[in-house]
DNA sequence: CCTATAATTTAGCCAAGGCTTAGTTTATAC
DNA sequence: GTATAAACTAAGCCTTGGCTAAATTATAGG
């Protein structure tokens, strides 16, 4: 669909194989699918497109390695996560909204945006 | 795709035959395509589904008109749309970035988030 | 009025992202 | 070590949202 759109999937995907080898050592199919509410199948199709595609590499049976280049994109796209949802915390937004909502929100903003959320967020921590 | 994903598409359309409504006095094919930057056969077929959802109605080579269900989702997201939009302004981001990030962030906030929103936009405006 | 052009629809293609059902491989537990 | 369960893959289906090319209908000018 729309630009931004696109990458959304792959953004979502990496960022969580990134926390699962963080959290867990390892990141496997079913943890993958499940944390993404799919199927496995679905998150097994979708693997696949991202290791065509450069992101991640694995061998059948076996658990889901980042390329480098999906490691950056996943650093990239969980600092832009974070950075929404502290805004959303920051500026008075429950947790469990500002988690749900930084989910969708973060995909869509620019950079310009982001630069003036940190400064907000950082001016109202001082506090 | 993900849960606010699905009415995505749906809200942009309803919103954009809203505003043609409007300014032109009535909804073509033409120009709800070239708004959305897509090609006619495809608005075509998405508008088909529009109306077999119920948000729009019209007749072969008509113009296009909202049911009310559809005016009512266009006038719920004409409003969300224009809250982050001026929310976005109010906290310092330039105009052609606010218009932009806008258009896509507003699918994913919120009732709560935009109370937030309104809130300090107010604040910000009243100084 | 007729003809050229513009608007719209039809048909047919594609990729992404969903699903289910069924098979295969790997891991676990006895 | 083998049976069972869990993890994964394969196959096949669906919807959405894109496209192009071709046919049809509406509109405007002369
Ligand atoms: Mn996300
Ligand atoms: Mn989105
Ligand atoms: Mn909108
Ligand atoms: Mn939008």
């Amino acid at each position: 669909m729309r630009e931004a759109h696109k990458t959304e999937a792959t953004e979502d995907y990496v960022e969580l194989i990134d926390d699962l080898i963080r959290v867990n050592g390892e990141a496997r199919l079913v943890d993958v699918a499940s944390r993404m509410g799919v199927t496995q199948p679905t998150a097994s199709k979708t693997l696949a497109r991202l290791q065509r595609d450069g992101y991640v590499n694995s061998e059948p049976y076996r658990s889901i390695f980042l390329t480098e280049q999906g490691k950056e994109l996943a650093t990239q796209s969980r600092l832009r996560h974070e950075i929404v949802l502290d805004f959303l915390l920051a500026i008075g937004v429950s947790r469990d909204t500002a988690i749900r909502d930084s989910e969708g929100m973060e995909h869509h903003v620019s950079e310009e945006t982001l630069r003036v959320f940190k400064k907000i967020t950082r001016a109202k921590i001082k506090k």
